[in-house]
DNA sequence: TTTTGAGTTGTTCGA
DNA sequence: GTCGAACAACTCAAA
């Protein structure tokens, strides 16, 4: 009886699973493992465990209870459980985050003779893969996507009929302590999302994506981050509508920032182009921020979003962004990293360079003059203002002429803070620092 | 090596 | 109210 072990991470599925095949491929039984990594567990929100738990608890009930959870650091763990259940190899999908891949070279290291084999990755073309002529990593987007297109996307891998599931004879840890999940967090429930969003929304969705108070965008970030879903599955399933097509381009997005990220993994910490800005330490201002209570309504329904469901709608990201950045002057690291404590979702390639593309320092073509405003973005993108009641109770009886600037009403409501800045002026002197930063 | 065209998501102002 | 131009200069990709 051979023996292989599969150690889930980021693709917490059984379907469409490379690495699985592999495994089954490999040895007459398989062992699956999850450890539980302090590194990446103390960074976590709540909610973010909470997903996390209950992936996990479906994929152990889904492996006839053979999951073994084990809590550790990966490079003692896994030699250890290897050499406990007998295992002849070891089977991953690659990650090629700045931390996941110094990990999984301490444990390839540590693992000695046993083969750390990696089978796929969470994305449709892995990072790395896809170079220009002269040799060096894509730095734009539209001819990363024109490659993108010109490799292709594999098709799904087939789904095992039966597995041969086996605990190894090994403990396993209880799972943390989390609150329920906001949204269901089995593979099934990943799936069913996606249908129903396929047949509902995905043929508009290039006229609808932009507005929060619909919200009709598919809400597959966090699947796709834990793996419950693979983005090649989505790939060959989009059929040919014009919003299939902006779809689609937005999954390539996640594999072109990944790979940004891989061929500069500092890229995570500091600017891919860096500038000579002037930023202000993050104090009361960035406070507020954090807390929806800046005094401009779109801004603090989305940060409230955020705190409250672990997302936020992607329009909204970037004005809360460029509010940031731009009217109060603070370093986006400082905004990543609330990001990425909240967000259900927390991509770090994604996360990191969407925030660089806000502050004109990433891999877009930084026009200065890209500065969100407030009220003009609510007014165009949330137009009734129903996003913001939905998420500012303070202004929930606010008419559509007023709910973007409750400033403007004859009594403004007495619970709803003042504007922090005043955007117009905070417009200019970002205007001004980036002029004084071209110049040095 | 040089040249050319293009670069996710905006705002303001004035005609 | 609508629409086009201006807002700079630079880097990237490919021919």
């Amino acid at each position: 009886m051979t023996t292989a072990l599969l150690w889930f991470r980021r693709d917490l599925r059984l379907a469409d699973h490379p690495a699985l095949l592999a495994a089954r491929d490999a040895a007459d039984e398989v062992v699956p493992v999850f450890v539980l990594d302090d590194v990446l567990l103390k960074s976590a929100s709540p909610v973010r465990v909470g997903f996390l738990v209950q992936a996990l608890t479906d994929l152990r009930s889904r492996t006839d209870g053979a999951l073994r959870i084990v809590q550790g650091a990966p490079a003692d763990v896994i030699p250890d459980l290897v050499q406990r259940s007998g295992a002849s190899s070891v089977h991953i999908s690659s990650d090629y985050g700045p931390y996941g891949s110094r990990r999984d070279a301490a444990v390839k290291a540590a693992l000695g003779k046993v083969p750390l084999v990696a089978t796929g990755s969470p994305y449709g073309v892995s990072p790395g893969t896809l170079l220009k002529d002269d040799g060096t990593p894509y730095r734009v987007y539209t001819p990363f996507l024109k490659a993108w297109r010109a490799r292709g996307v594999h098709s799904p891998a087939l789904t095992p009929r039966s597995v041969t599931w086996s605990d190894g004879g090994l403990r396993t840890d209880a799972l943390p302590a989390a609150p329920e999940p906001v949204i269901e967090a089995t593979e099934a429930a990943a799936l069913a999302r996606w249908t129903q969003f396929r047949d509902t929304d995905l043929e508009s969705y290039h006229e609808i994506r932009d507005l929060p108070g619909v919200d009709r965008t598919s809400r597959l970030s966090p699947y796709l981050k834990w793996g419950l879903l693979h983005p090649r599955t989505l790939h060959a399933d989009l059929g040919s509508s014009a919003g299939a097509e902006v779809y689609g381009k937005e999954l390539v997005w996640r594999d072109f920032y990944a790979d940004v990220l891989h061929h500069q993994p500092q890229t995570a910490r500091e600017d891919l182009n860096p500038l000579p800005l002037e930023y202000d330490e993050p104090g009361a201002l960035f406070e507020a921020w954090k807390q929806g209570r800046t005094g401009y309504p779109i801004v603090d329904a989305g940060m409230r979003q955020l705190l409250a469901q672990g997302w936020v709608h992607n329009r909204v990201r970037m004005i809360v962004a460029s509010f940031l950045t731009k009217d109060l002057h603070v370093w986006w690291p400082h905004g990543g990293r609330h990001f990425m404590q909240h967000l259900l979702d927390a991509d770090l390639a994604s996360n990191q360079h969407g925030w660089q593309w806000t502050a004109g320092t990433g891999t877009d073509a930084s026009p200065y003059f890209r500065v969100f405003n407030p009220v003009t973005q609510g007014r165009k993108f949330d137009p009734s203002g129903d996003y913001i009641r939905r998420w500012v109770p303070e202004l929930r009886e606010l008419s559509e002429k007023h709910i973007h600037e409750p400033w403007t009403c004859e009594r403004p409501p007495a619970d709803y803070p003042a504007r922090v800045v005043d955007h117009a002026a905070e417009r200019q002197e970002s205007l001004d620092r980036y002029q004084r930063a071209r110049g040095k």
